[in-house]
DNA sequence: TGTAGTATCCAAAACGTTTTGGATTGGAGA
DNA sequence: TCTCCAATCCAAAACGTTTTGGATACTACA
């Protein structure tokens, strides 16, 4: 039954000795210790993860809530994610735990189970908004957290994003460069921190060469939200002469309005997204995107939970990770 | 510090009332149960979860652990999925443990670890292989499991699949009354139990109607897979006038195939899929496909799962589910 | 020979619950 | 008054580890 003592009564050995044999202790002698690893091997003992937490004390458990709105809005990009996260945490002993809630009332009070109930020692908290309800409960329980992005709290916290205003304020410019003059913005609802960012770096931009940035709208980061946002801008007198879509997503949307309106995107109106979807090198014409490798991003993610856990100050794990740009034929550039 | 101790005491009372209790046993006094809830909810107190899973000896929790490729490989379809698991899962306070491994060694190893060190009463296996040794495995072992998918194993197991096979001779079988003749697949790799149940829809509906099921390649199920094999296609001197893929990522890359050849889509030559990603209503035109909804079946995953653990027959656990059809414009179809 | 030091092992406590098998009390019925 | 039963509570065991604080035997050295 209980296994590690079976493993030691088969030996003629106490389970002190097996345990410390196995975690490879200095007090056990050397020929023991291969003996025991032998037997374990052979039975396929593994110590109980339950037991083993208990007694020391750690959940070994990292808890990542998905946030999930009614309606069709999955995040793709999610999924590679938490595969490098997966992956990389369990080569540390390390369990993923992964729930999902829509934010609100579900959201808290799945976060307060969470910790009041010990089911996880850490969190990964993803898709931040500006004024972020989970980091503020996070920092005021003291439960260890990094965030893939930033937000508006006063105390400091651990996070890693990309630098989505520098990445927008580059792409902006660089079009402003090639003669664009009236370019605007399908943003992303606002309240979220990763479309706040963005827009400051078209704003930027076009500060810096005098234009006015009017030309903004915001709506669900879906293909849905793009091409409703695309038709109101064609709909304009004078309209843009470039779609600058927070999302790949977005872009697509807004490409399927333009073409639907008889306009050839990448000649007449230019289309540029962010995130570097597999799809987009795949529309007609390719798009014109950025991106934040997500799979680095994942890992290193895991990397900076650990050495939370370990005890490393906030202060050194912040950082803002510079965009990969994917210049391509949908905004006039590239191949 | 040990909380059911601290509340126990802090209400005069045993720790045994506490427990019993908060479970609602009735061997205790109502206004004793009400005294300690009420206590309970202001301190707070949730029992530590380790703890109880070590003493109920069930760890509450189910793995499911993601085939990673090597290279971008990611499949969008998950993250719907496993937020759906989550959630259910959730509410039978059962933790999903998200893991990740390449097909093969590390896979196999993972498996074992996950089953010896108890990390996991049950699993959900998906992406099922014709001949699948993580089937064959936690068989031998007596581990319960569900499959997303079917596999060849002769021992009974429980699975939910889309009913693939139906689904695609359906959809050859209408083009075919439309007029089509050379009718290609464009299959993913046949190890894939999903891709062989779909290429035997098409090869038998290609029989029913007398013709011959010569057109079919596969390869990867990414954009750059149907992009490879359509345009081998496309160089034929008798060129298929359908292309029907196995998935919407692998018709994405062959539209665009055939738009760098010259030819129109839905016009020329029609193209179909299978998944309905959210990207599939944005194409140019339209793409023809169909689904297995995976809100759905990522709630049936987890109920069944529950079902299973609870002791259920595996008889009762065998769901085929008949897929939704989308005719779109891409096949000369729909709107 | 005695003693200190080292190498090797182990019994028992602890982690925070749930559950088993009573113990105690008070009231009803004889 | 005594017995029995129901209602309410509780002490202690158990879950399977890890860790603490020795115990034992052997070696080396004086």
């Amino acid at each position: 039954m209980s296994s590690i003592r079976t493993l030691a009564g088969s030996l003629g050995l106490s389970i002190t000795t097996v345990s410390r044999a196995l975690d490879g202790y200095s007090d056990v002698a050397a020929a023991t210790r291969e003996r025991v690893r032998k037997a374990a091997d052979e039975v396929g003992y593994r110590p109980n993860a339950t037991a083993r937490r208990l007694r020391r004390g750690t959940g070994e458990t990292v808890a990542f809530v998905m946030p999930t709105e009614p309606g069709r809005f999955y995040e793709p990009v999610f999924a590679e994610q938490l595969a490098a996260i997966g992956e990389h945490l369990s080569q540390h002993h390390h369990d993923l735990v992964l729930l999902a809630a829509r934010p609100g009332a579900d959201e808290a009070a799945l976060y307060r189970r969470l910790v009041e109930g010990r089911r996880a020692d850490a969190f990964i908290v993803v898709r931040t908004r500006r004024d972020d309800e989970r980091v503020h409960y996070l920092q005021q329980m003291g439960v260890p957290f990094i965030c893939h992005g930033r937000t508006d709290s006063a105390a400091p916290y651990a996070y890693i994003d990309g630098d989505g205003e520098a990445g927008f304020h580059a792409l902006t410019a660089r079009l402003i460069a090639r003669g664009h003059r009236r370019i605007a913005l399908l943003s992303a609802p606002t309240t979220l921190m990763f479309a706040t960012r963005r827009a400051a770096g078209w704003r930027k931009a076009m500060a810096e060469a005098g234009l006015l940035a009017t030309l903004m709208a915001e709506g669900p980061h879906t293909e849905e939200g793009g091409h409703t946002l695309a038709s109101r801008f064609l709909a304009l007198a004078e309209r843009p002469t470039v779609m600058i879509c927070a999302t790949d997503r977005m872009a697509v949307g807004a490409m399927r309005a333009i073409e639907n309106a008889g306009l050839k995107v990448g000649h007449d109106i230019a289309v540029t997204g962010h995130d570097n979807i597999p799809a987009s090198l795949y529309t007609d014409p390719p798009l014109t995107t950025m991106e934040l490798p997500m799979r680095e991003v994942g890992q290193r993610l895991a990397e900076m939970v650990m050495m939370r856990l370990g005890g490393a100050d906030i202060r050194d794990l912040q950082e803002v990770r510079p965009l990969v740009q994917h210049p391509r034929a949908s905004s006039g550039e590239g191949a």
